[in-house]
DNA sequence: ATTCTTGCAAAAGGTTTGCACGCCT
DNA sequence: AGGCGTGCAAACCTTTTGCAAGAAT
């Protein structure tokens, strides 16, 4: 009897082992989606998991090889984070007041981004787009208007 | 009598210097718009031009932060990439095969992210959007089909 | 038993900084 | 003169890697 995460971690032929497990958890129970690789440590040893440095970068660039996570980098930032591959794209919207981080797909963007590949002699195999502001509330009265919880959906923005 | 870049310097309050001229004629020759300091760097030695790598990173910065160049991060690569600022909002279309990196707008997608940004309940500040890809005569027969010359255009797809 | 994983410490890649000296106004 | 700018080397931050020891199959 396999848990869901022995499951993903047996179908990418990767050996389950203590560290791959709690990586995963500790990406699926987060309050932010997207994390990284030092908080996902800090986090481990805040739980008094001993795990080391190395092997959350090892195991996230794995996962991120497998399909399981997906790895970005945002803004200045110059560190990477990671989130867990929920197979839905999605591009994303960045706080820039807070850090916070909420996904989003837009079909008719989508759609351009085709076009604007093509019209420019080329075959888009991917592409990243990143929003950057603030909430209404912050910018209005300095007060943020998203009191961020776990979002588990991809805000799909209607089209009109 | 000043030249435009001594011109463009003294509005910033940046005192004009060697290293500082030298940066922005290696930027407004070289055949690609976008450049990374070491390559800035390199290329000034070529030309035997001595200056420090750290003067290369300090002036890219004060650059940028007084409006002369952009910077940007492409894919996984982690070094910043800066570009002379032509004063012309636009996003890149980058070559995953070569690097070369084209610059475009598109009306729709602009217009579009602030229709999402806003459903999000967001103020949108800034954004960045890059493409991933190759050119048709890469992808149809591995042949390059963009013979790329320092394009002095942003390409402005047409809106249909 | 064999192969994959891990932890540690060291190294690496890119960028920033302290300091003493030198150049611009 | 006085402050800004520069070069060098050292420091930094994030991420990667070599290696010997420890788990998973």
């Amino acid at each position: 009897m396999k848990s869901p995460k022995e499951t993903s971690l047996a179908k990418t032929g990767l050996r389950t082992t203590h560290p791959r497990l709690l990586i995963l958890e500790v990406l699926e129970k987060s309050r932010t989606r997207h994390m990284g690789a030092e908080e996902i440590y800090d986090s481990l040893r805040e739980s008094n998991e001993e795990v080391g440095l190395a092997t959350v970068y090892r195991v996230l660039t794995q996962f991120e090889q497998n399909g399981l996570v997906l790895k970005h980098r945002f803004g200045e930032d110059s560190k990477a984070y990671y989130e867990l591959n929920n197979e839905q794209h999605h591009d994303h919207m960045v706080c820039v007041e807070c850090g916070d981080v909420y996904e989003f797909v837009d079909d008719e963007i989508e759609r351009r981004q085709d076009v604007v590949a093509d019209s420019l002699g080329f075959v888009l195999h991917d592409h990243s787009l990143h929003l950057y502001g603030v909430c209404s509330g912050m910018e209005k009265n300095g007060e943020c208007s998203m009191k961020k919880r776990k979002s588990e959906t991809v805000y799909q923005v209607e089209s009109n």
